[in-house]
DNA sequence: ATTATTAACGAAAACGTTTTCGATTTGAAC
DNA sequence: GTTCAAATCGAAAACGTTTTCGTTAATAAT
């Protein structure tokens, strides 16, 4: 029951392992005949090399680490469906580790990656992640590294985002177009680059419009859940009744705060007017169905991967890697949250 | 920039690599003194054992496998965070490969693994999965196998399931007892034996209530997507007016079939109660809020993953191997979309 | 017949660790 | 001074593969 060895191969056919290991990997020195000799023979003892002995020897796993915040998160998800996707495709396996939004378990996931011996890593960031050095550790050991979504931009490394501030404007800009006055906005936690990034994407498109910009108006949620949607929602309602739009940093929140809205008797889009962001599947089910950005999840996942698979080869080559910003476009998705343009 | 070796601190140190080693193991003779100094050395080098070498030698990797049909799914996200949440804790990584619900991919990711010489594998299977041959290869080489949620009874290993039947006759019983008199099912694909036992469920529930099982009430849902509920709600309206109830096999398209009732302007639950299953998070936000089944997701992964680890240990250390099925409990969690008894 | 060239193969080192087993030293016991 | 036991260490094999380099045999060229 034990697993088919070089050896045994060599040893029935009366050859060397060098010749058996050669003949497998169709090096030229081996002729016609004793390679197909070879290859029937490990073909009908289902010969396996073994991964560990091959590992050790080419000083590569063909596997790579995945961190992410959260699991259980559907944008998250589809971006490990793109990940894993590509890189089945490429011949890598993928481990996936969570940071729980905590920079300490981050750091931690990054060692235990390390020391696993991946060949590259991705991650996203924790929100609470302000610190970086751990990820410069994975720089220093010559190991490609891509962030995507939730980034630093200081880290010299390749990065696959999208342009928040532009898409935050537009949605922004689009409840404007629709007559919105006095806009408000659910922001993210205040250390996450992108719920930065949305949120000067809101401003700068009030400014631009000559609309004044009220500090008053932002509220912030920690948890980014369907109920901090109906908590903030309900507070807006109670200390700004002059309200006409909201513009929400991602869907979830938004739902929630549209279930607040419908409860309480407000018109949606009619009297207050709702945009999203991320393009959540729920956001066309609800009613009224959701304007938001969408968010290409797979996409970031499937490129984050192509980038570090470019890396991974450039350093195999010993060639000179060269990083790169992707940045990924995103769409306004108009749906029944805000009114028509006239 | 080399990594540090075992035989770069036997050097400096003027000692052998044999001694080295058993000095970071604590092996019992070693002297204390050059413990410490080994230990001393070993920590300011930084000194980290090469993973790939310790993988040949001890013929383990720490890592295991997971296949699971669909990653974009809350219920399987879930379950992957508990998988990954308790193999962190015994010092488990976890690798993770999607079936997209086909058979053949399912074959083609378990011979992946097994090339890769994972430790262990878990398993949820695919819809389209009939044949099990692929399964028995993982137990023939006497790698731990365990099976959640989605299970073949034949297969000779650990699983880790609920009582589908048990739960589902519970929620029919649930329509029953708050008045519903002729209830339809919205059942899911043919093949998997959770789908199968959710439908048997509800038909004994009828039974042995003394209503009349009418297989017409029954729909197949193969996508279980939020618009087949739509779809099926849809004809629903249109083939049985006289439908009181709906037991359906999923949160999800349990909540697209609410929303056609809301459309309709059918009253839920006075003219139609609906049942869901799984206890979606969003199945409580909606309106009206879902009655359903929890169905334990993250505790199902956690499971999963210790029954796998025993086995393990339990090959380590030479010992008979326990397969043992457990069974989790759900909780019917009534709310808004049934009736409560009067 | 000699030399150069090519084709085919294999010995051996290497990757870095773990573990068995034997060797040496030390001190105690007699 | 011999014997024995305990304490401490290290040589070496092993895990299974890859790859360099050398060797041999066969063929072609002179």
């Amino acid at each position: 029951m034990e697993p088919v060895t070089l050896k045994q191969i060599a040893e029935t056919l009366g050859i060397s392992i060098t010749t058996v290991s050669k003949a497998l990997k169709d090096y030229p020195d081996v002729s016609k005949k004793t390679k197909a000799l070879v290859k029937d023979l490990a073909q009908t003892l289902n010969y396996k090399p073994n991964a560990f002995a091959v590992n050790l020897r080419t000083r590569e796993s063909k596997t790579i680490g995945l961190i992410i915040p959260e699991i259980v998160h559907h944008f998250f998800s589809s971006v490990i469906k793109g990940i894993i996707s590509q890189a089945e495709k490429k011949g890598y396996l993928v481990i996936i580790l969570q940071s729980n939004e905590s920079y300490k378990l981050e750091k931690k996931q990054i060692e235990l990656l390390l020391s696993k011996q991946v060949d590259g890593i991705l991650i996203s960031l924790a929100n609470a992640t302000a610190d970086f050095n751990h990820l410069n550790d994975i720089i220093a050991q010559e190991k490609p590294l891509v962030m995507f979504d939730k980034i630093a931009k200081i880290v010299n490394c390749s990065k696959v985002i999208i342009d928040d501030r532009k898409a935050a404007y537009n949605a922004t800009q689009h409840l404007i177009d629709t007559g919105c006055k006095r806009i408000a906005h659910f922001r993210g936690p205040l250390l996450p680059q992108n719920s930065i990034d949305r949120f000067l994407g809101y401003k700068k498109a009030l400014i631009d419009n000559n609309i004044f910009y009220d500090p008053s108006l932002v509220y912030i949620c920690n948890d980014m859940t369907f109920q901090e949607g109906e908590k903030f929602a309900k507070q807006l309602l109670i200390e700004h009744k002059d309200i006409d739009g909201i513009f929400i940093n991602t869907d979830l929140v938004a739902i929630g705060a549209i279930k607040e809205l419908n409860k309480s008797g407000i018109k949606i889009p009619e009297e207050i007017s709702v945009v999203g962001f991320s393009n959540w599947f729920m956001s066309s089910a609800i009613t009224p169905s959701l304007t938001t950005i969408d968010q290409p999840g797979f996409e970031m996942g499937k490129m984050a991967f192509k980038q570090l698979y470019k890396e991974l080869k450039a350093i195999k080559k010993g060639k000179e890697v060269k990083l790169k910003t992707i940045e990924l476009e995103t769409a306004l998705v108009k749906r029944n949250s805000t009114k028509t343009i006239i």
